[in-house]
DNA sequence: TAGTGTCTTGATATTTTATAACTTTAAGGG
DNA sequence: CCCTTAAAGTTATAAAATATCAAGACACTA
């Protein structure tokens, strides 16, 4: 499939990240910084053994921890999702709100897109209402076959 | 929480599962059975070693193939859910027609309830053709707290 | 600027979840 | 009964994640 420019992507989420952690007050380190670049990087979903190995290039190896806890906190900062059904991660397309994300997979490409839908959280909601539960969070994740791969 | 019995449940699970296996001319082994009863049993979402261990409970322990392998053909069969989220598996509350399961997910009592409304399955397909997805299947994990744990 | 508490990262080990590959057993059709 | 094929057993290993303790960095303050 045809790849664009990712430059400019990327820096917009470090950028915003960036500017995110500072009005937060809390820190974006360097091995931070430079995991969220790399789940962007990639542009698809990435696993964190396989951050761990881009890590590791041309320095001691990383261990395990080292990773999860960068991204952790990218997950609790809202600059990363999680995809369950992947077992992988995925930069958030609008951190400056702290959402959950609803993801769309192409089994085909494996690029995701998320939608960023308030009628879709909205019905959620009210699925989880109408069934007597509270509702806490969500994760929603499609497979199908994007307009790109089916052309 | 309060436990029914589920006696009657776990016996109309594996009623069904034996006459749909029969209709489709799939084998409904002593093993499937047995893995599909234990499922019913604990009525929580349930690991693949937690079902290891209560199969290997008196006699030579099993190995992970066992288990995965009965899983697969239940999953496959449409008798049993897996939950993205819990690594875990769940039997279906409808496995006479295949489909996908949507569930809400109790964070206090860990009771699952899987939702079977084609109005929900409509906008979920709905929303990936609004994104230009075709659609195959999708998982739906609303985390919540259930009725009976908010009283 | 030395002291103190806290947050971050490093390091080691282990646990949990899942699959690959090959062998043996059992079921069902002619 | 023989043959084919599907299922289950067996061994080994891969993949994903976490527990625990130690060391370093930072930031406040006295």
């Amino acid at each position: 499939m045809l790849k664009h420019n990712h430059d400019e992507c990327i820096e917009n989420a470090l950028t915003a990240a960036q500017e995110i952690c500072a009005a937060r007050d809390t820190r974006f380190t360097p091995l931070r910084r430079r995991v969220l670049e790399l789940v962007w990087v990639k542009h698809e979903p990435i696993t964190a053994y396989e951050i761990l190995d881009l890590l590791s290039e041309g320095q001691k190896r990383v261990a395990p921890p080292t990773v999860y806890r960068a991204l952790d906190f990218l997950i609790e900062e809202g600059f990363v999702h999680r995809i369950e059904s992947l077992n992988s991660f995925v930069g958030c397309s609008d951190p400056a709100h702290k959402h959950q994300g609803h993801f769309l997979i192409c089994t085909k490409c494996s690029n995701v897109t998320e939608m960023n839908e308030q009628s879709l959280h909205d019905v959620i909601k009210a699925a989880a209402k109408a069934n007597g539960y509270s509702y806490e969070n969500s994760i929603l994740e499609i497979a199908g076959i994007c307009e790109n791969c089916r052309n």
